[in-house]
DNA sequence: TATTATGTTCAGTATAAACTAAATATTTTT
DNA sequence: AAAAATATTTAGTTTATACTGAACATAATA
């Protein structure tokens, strides 16, 4: 096996990660670049590494860059001799991601009491739905969090 | 507090569903149906009962309600007497939102496991990243489905 | 300070998807 | 069987957003 064809298995990589978060409706580039973010050697990269190796221009990495370290999945690195930013996976990024999902079930906790609070004012009316829901993402927002410190423990207690 | 405040809420809580649906890279209407069909009266509307409520087009309802059936987040209902075809928010639809995220957190062991196969020829490489993200992938499906039927057991364990 | 290297912002283009209205198909009633 | 009611499919429009290239801004070197 060639260091070229290894070469060309991380690009495969790359652009099937891409698809992935691509799916999860996230802009391909910024899937491109968490893939090769994943894979590259070294695992810091330059703007321009950036650039060159995923074929897209200046403006794309510089935006979703941005949107990924605003969003904590990624980090800027300066490495001393280096003149460009470098940017590299940020530790415990997936776990980020699942804590940033916790948001989205609070949303979702939030409104279905919003739901219910209306629906009080009508005898009628089926409830079931609402609380359902509700019940559901309470469930959630009160044992999620206990399995991803569950995992942190397992994982990084040495952080 | 007139039964047309209570019309007005209910409205205004469709438009907070569907934005959080949109959020999440839904269509909006899709949304809109899973508002409305979460605090109307009878639970079970038709057709042209979601076309005038929502103020949609028919072939909006007809796309949207299609996707939401086949995603187990509605069902059809044939009410007897009743000409036209009713839909409602079929029981254990959040809970099926979560059993389908587990697909995705699937495919992104699966990536993972595909990614260290690729590094595994390249001594100099890191792969604490990809083993980070496959660790936490394994984890979460190992984990989630008990989390879930933990749920199930406390709040359906008539079904 | 002038020059070069680096990164961001902006304006415009391309693309994809939501949505509608109308035509078509299907089902139900008379 | 004809007519009416209901639902789906299609074609076309609108809208949103990803993406690029170039202009601009900033920072580093000489």
């Amino acid at each position: 096996m060639s260091a070229d064809d290894t070469y060309k298995q991380k690009k495969q990589f790359v652009e099937e990660v891409s698809l992935l978060i691509e799916e999860s409706g996230k802009p391909r580039i910024s899937g491109q670049i968490m893939g090769w973010l994943m894979v590259c050697d070294p695992p810091e990269q330059s703007f321009s590494d950036l650039v060159e190796h995923l074929e897209v221009s200046k403006g794309s990495v510089s935006n979703m860059t941005r949107m990924l370290v605003q969003s904590g999945l990624i980090e800027k690195v300066r490495l001393p001799g280096e003149r460009q930013i470098h940017f590299r996976i940020k530790e415990g990024a997936w776990v980020d991601v699942l804590e940033k999902e916790l948001e989205s079930i609070n949303s979702l906790k939030n409104i279905s009491d919003k739901g219910l609070k209306i629906l009080k004012k009508e005898s009628g009316t089926d409830k079931s739905r609402l609380k359902e829901m509700n019940k559901f993402y309470k469930f959630a927002e009160k044992n999620l969090p206990r399995l991803i410190e569950e995992y942190k423990e397992e994982h990084f207690d040495q952080v």
